[in-house]
DNA sequence: TGTAATTAATAAGCTTGCTTATCATAAGCT
DNA sequence: AGCTTATGATAAGCAAGCTTATTAATTACA
């Protein structure tokens, strides 16, 4: 039984396991304060950048735009982010956060940061400093073999 | 404008992007043999472990039931999963892979070691070997700050 | 200039995750 | 034995991802 995996393979569901988890305490710290883990991101990034239009905004976040779409419908209900028309361009719009999202994002951030202390834990800076070039060598990877399957596409 | 992070937080994002993109590329790979990613791990989990109950399997792929029983639903339309009544236990079910799961399970085997190489690309075993033992690191880090939390939770 | 191609946003409808609730059966306790 | 509690499976309904299609506006170019 207990079949044993190639180390990329195993890798490969570690990988995942830990990104789940990750993902899954966020949601859990998230919803304490009446979030989701896909606003809190797409407010972090807003407040990176503000005033994008929403398919930038997707595309920086990788998500598709109709996702962003109903995301955006979310967040302004709750006040949080605003469209405003784009002036040069009828049909687009372009993202602010409004004065309410402050607040909202100073808790966001002692609670990121306090999550990722947990996680880390015990992990000097020098080994997370490997650690994130190896992943940084790994995610290049990856968009590379995306970028040569795009393109594949393409022809077809 | 793009305040920096925190190393703890950048090695947060980086760890949510690479497990997303390898998401996307297994999500797309095993589109190309009509399956998806969840129904891939299902297989997989089975192979290794045939006849457990749909709650045990839940709980070992960190499933809630109710979406394992619909991937189920599933797998057993595509003739390659069957559910069999405990004989134990007039509730239960107990799963188990048909005959024509082996040839899908020999492809889906193939085509994760080849997404794995591709990701892993340059990257020596040593190297490998660090990073697999920082993540399962960081694993039980989160596992046991879950724990905790359920564990407060339990009191409420 | 006017038509074709592209682009921004959204709609519809699917999958897969969740929580909460329900039903039937099992197990435990007195 | 009988009652309560726990458990296996499912249902309903929500969030957030996707693909494909539609509409309006812009851009490119013949």
């Amino acid at each position: 039984m207990a079949k044993t995996l190639s180390p990329s393979r195993e890798f490969g569901f570690l990988l995942s396991d830990v990104a789940r988890n990750l993902r899954k305490t966020v949601d859990h710290e998230a919803k304490a304060l009446g979030m989701t883990r896909a606003q809190w991101s797409v407010l972090v990034r807003l407040q990176r950048q503000e005033g994008l239009q929403q398919a930038e905004l997707a595309s920086s976040l990788d998500l598709a735009p109709i996702t962003l779409a109903r995301l955006i419908d979310h967040l302004e209900e709750m006040r949080l982010v605003e469209r405003r028309p784009d002036p040069d361009d009828r049909r687009a719009y372009r993202l602010y956060l409004t004065a309410s999202a402050g607040p909202v994002l100073t808790k966001l951030s002692k609670i990121g940061e306090r999550i990722m202390q947990g996680a880390l834990k015990g992990l000097d800076d020098d080994h997370l400093g490997t650690l994130i070039a190896h992943l940084s060598h790994i995610h290049s990877n990856l968009k590379s073999y995306q970028k040569s399957r795009d393109q594949a596409e393409q022809k077809s």
